[in-house]
DNA sequence: CAGGCGAGTACACACGTGTGCGCTGGGAGG
DNA sequence: CCTCCCAGCGCACACGTGTGTACTCGCCTG
């Protein structure tokens, strides 16, 4: 049936030389010695023959396999899959793989202790290096003890680690911006609905942004905390709250959603009553109704970031660089601008 | 700085033993040739010693490298991202890894050529099985001629090939039960929305479930085509119906979403003056205004069975398995019916 | 003409693991 | 005591590729 694969050895004494030759003939890093005419001959014999290179056979010479790790949580989740989408994409143009590790729900104690979990498992698959993917943001030292054993190359997309290469988004300046959007409408009882995102501290930064804007305008902040990402925890937030404010700004969309859901529901008119923004501008965003003022991420831009951040790692510049993105916000008519 | 990994062969000179011995003890499958109690000393001895496997020398020698490609596109999509997500999590809990391919946007001439292309990229790598991810269902031969070279293991999730080990979803009794279920709410002029997903024939099953349900009842069927998963075509085409039918059942949440809102901008209310159901059961769709009834989806159970018909094929057996889950209606308010 | 030089090639080994086969030693049976 | 057997272990090779080193051969220079 499945007759043996082709080797350079099969070519070489088809044509009567050293294998080595061959070799060095098919690499592009060693071709230079070796006779033009020699070389097109054996590629051209290596392509009759329906030579194809036993990737592990150099992988294990190598010691590397052109597969980069990837720790993740919430697939589902538009914005994540944007990114990775991306990831896999840059990845793939410079010849790389990437090796997919999804947080399993509810195994380990805490989410940190899952993320560590994969990353070891990753590590132990020698990966060429590991992509983290931290949607909700944060900043300070990254709770992965990473760069405890081995200099393997890791980037943290979405999370600002000061101990690694990083691509983040700035949380604090989007969330700024909406806040600054609200005030110009004349509202002044804002409350932010802070996001609790798988435990980390992205919601630190994103009050950051929504405190400075309110003092600089002289208003007493108000921070609720809400769950991450979800819109059922929304709902029941929008309930609760009815019109106790005029303006509610959302970290997710997703929240935002089940914010104006709940607060339909309860009889308080978006935008008249209660003005909600939102944070992501997923794809449902401009078409429900009231259709969502959000703040727009530049996901694919991000991803490409940190690809290319494992890949200069990978070429030897240790040198941990960040990239900060900024979030574009976006006016519909959630906010009761138009 | 990084000294070399230990080797089985750094153990056996420790312990005087040859490394074919260690080799052994530390095998499973090969264990059993070795006295218990030099068993026990090897393998206390590795742990001291932090001996880990290298992999890429197991792969080489064994020829296999425990990893499964997946093939697919719109990771975004929530159903998607639930299905990768529990695909991930199962392979893993058989020691399995997934290595993602996903589909470069624009840059084959049809989706099938891309498919075709992560396909050939991904049985280049040597993976020891593919998952083809295509949600958008069809059935008949799979456009991808994945069985010209070489028996590697391929199981279709979404489209149910016959030549080809497949999980599917009955996509007509799905739209069946919905169309069924507008005709009891009163309902005659219904009209069917239907999928152009990726150019397979899922649209065709979609139809036949709509069809069968209409011609039972006597009444005349109606099928506008529609964008696959796509938020913005639905809106465009609730604006250009209005309220030329009394019901639009969509093939999908994100159509059917759009669809609510290009109606509702046009003056026409939902349910009241026209129901939609969705099919998918998204995530946003239980807080959306008005709710949207639909379909919802096993994802979970479905990706499992991927994976475990991939497993089953890896341990020799060739017989095409097919499984069909079928989705189960939701009922809220976009059809009227409370 | 001798020596050197450089291009091009062949030889040999390394990488870490799995495994067929032959060797050893000790116990049991005759 | 001799023979046979078998558990347990070591030797050696295989897997396919990359690469350092040595070799050959032709040409140029002194």
């Amino acid at each position: 049936m499945r007759n043996r694969p082709v080797t350079i050895k099969d070519i070489a004494r088809r044509l009567g030389i050293s294998y080595s030759t061959v070799s060095r003939a098919l690499s592009p890093r060693m071709s230079h010695l070796v006779k033009e005419q020699t070389r097109m001959l054996v590629r051209r014999t290596a392509e009759d023959m329906d030579y194809a290179p036993n990737l592990m056979a150099q992988a294990f010479v190598k010691g590397t396999m052109g597969v980069l790790g990837l720790v993740t949580g919430r697939i589902g989740l538009e914005i994540t899959g944007r990114q990775i989408n991306h990831l896999v994409r840059t990845a793939n143009e410079h010849g790389y793989q990437v090796l997919v590790a999804a947080v399993p729900a509810g195994t380990a104690a805490s989410v940190e202790d899952e993320q560590a979990e994969l990353f070891m498992q990753l590590k132990s698959r020698d990966v060429d290096g590991i992509l983290i993917h931290a949607p909700g943001g944060g900043t300070g030292p990254f709770p992965i003890p990473y760069a405890a054993e081995g200099n393997l190359p890791v980037v943290t997309l979405g999370y600002a680690a000061d101990d690694a290469e990083n691509v983040s988004l700035d949380l604090a300046s989007g969330v700024q911006e909406a806040t600054e959007h609200l005030i110009g409408l004349g509202h002044e009882r804002i409350c932010l609905l802070g996001e609790d995102w798988f435990g980390m501290d992205g919601p630190r930064t994103f009050e950051k942004g929504y405190r400075g804007a309110m003092r600089r305008h002289g208003l007493t902040p108000r921070v609720v905390p809400a769950d991450a990402a979800r819109v059922g925890p929304g709902y029941s937030l929008g309930r609760a709250l009815r019109d106790r404010f005029t303006a509610l700004a959302c970290c997710c969309d997703y929240t935002a959603l089940g914010v104006c859901r709940g607060l339909i529901e309860s009889g308080v008119r978006v935008p008249e009553d209660v003005a909600v923004t939102g944070f992501g501008d997923y794809e449902v965003s401009a078409y429900v109704n009231p259709a969502l003022t959000t703040l727009s991420i530049p996901c694919e831009d991000m991803a490409a970031a940190a690809v290319h951040g494992i890949l200069r790692q990978l070429q030897g510049k240790p040198v941990p660089g960040r990239s900060v993105f900024k979030p574009r916000l976006t006016v519909r008519e959630s906010c009761g601008a138009s």
